[in-house]
DNA sequence: AATAATTACTACGATATCGTACTAAAGGGG
DNA sequence: CCCCTTTAGTACGATATCGTAGTAATTATT
């Protein structure tokens, strides 16, 4: 228990470094870049809001965010023609391009704990993973009884 | 799956984010300093490069942070009298309280967890996760994308 | 239709992180 | 001892995030 408090820790200030030096071709573009690309990749393309919200991040951030990417030529912005006040946010070619090579590295990534997990430890993972991130932000005040689902039991091999 | 990306994305931007709305005594106060005292709570007196080890993050980064929580009168630094060039940080008196403030919020988090989930999965979700954790650092070559034999899919029961 | 409120952003300034270059103390031959 | 290397930390500058305060376009209200 006292190392999920490490993790916690470390991975308070510098987000996933312990997994940074596998992804070192992380050179010369922010992680925020990276998120930004891959959200862009994956859903299309979107409004400064929309992408705000899917990273999580202030539309403020957002917007330096996106002006950086902009200037480095991996996306482009134009207002929507319905309403002058929103920018749609597009990949250009490049951005596209650098978009996909970090998909196929978060993949390989994903294989990786494929091959280091069952499929049965995959699933746990996942499931447990997302409980424990809802009962995070679902906050309220601290109930010491609730009603849980129906435990999963496998044995995990080490 | 695409989940586990999402939380990847949001995660890698504002780390832990999506459980900062229950953190937010957090005022005033960054999540590196609350790292930091924790870190000495926890551990104790410790040099600049042991704290920056633990932290996971450069030395020139915990001078910074150092400074900060020092001109907050959260900790002090002291010269080692064995070796001139070393500095103790250790927690005043206010650093300390509000390091166990901190602590008694993380239990709670803790809880809450323990609550939510039964003992079984508790179990299960800390070692996955460090297990995911190892795999991920041990990085080997790390070729993407490669094609891989996938396992047979188990359904499991919620 | 004129005004008020809201929405979708951007600008700007404050503060954070971190790489590189520097300084000073400690150790290690010769 | 003196020089050379290593170690522990700081300084500084570049770049990032993000809260607050604007601005312009849209929608609502009377």
């Amino acid at each position: 228990m006292l190392q999920l408090y490490d993790l916690f820790l470390k991975t308070g200030l510098r987000p996933f470094a312990f997994m940074s030096d596998t992804l070192h071709l992380e050179q010369n573009v922010t992680r925020s870049d990276m998120s930004t690309l891959l959200i862009l990749l994956f859903r299309g393309d979107l409004t400064m809001s929309e992408l705000a919200a899917e990273m999580g991040a202030p539309l403020s951030s957002m917007t330096s965010i996106a002006k950086r990417l902009e200037r480095k030529g991996y996306i482009a912005r134009a207002t929507s023609a319905q309403d002058q006040r929103v920018k749609l946010v597009t990949l250009t070619q490049e951005g596209r391009l650098l978009g996909k090579q970090w998909e196929s590295i978060m993949l390989g990534m994903l294989g990786r704990l494929e091959t280091a997990f069952s499929t049965e430890e995959m699933e746990q993972f996942t499931t447990l993973l997302f409980k424990a991130a809802r009962v995070f932000q679902e906050g309220g005040p601290l109930k010491p009884h609730e009603t849980m689902t129906r435990p999963i039991k496998i044995k995990i091999e080490e």
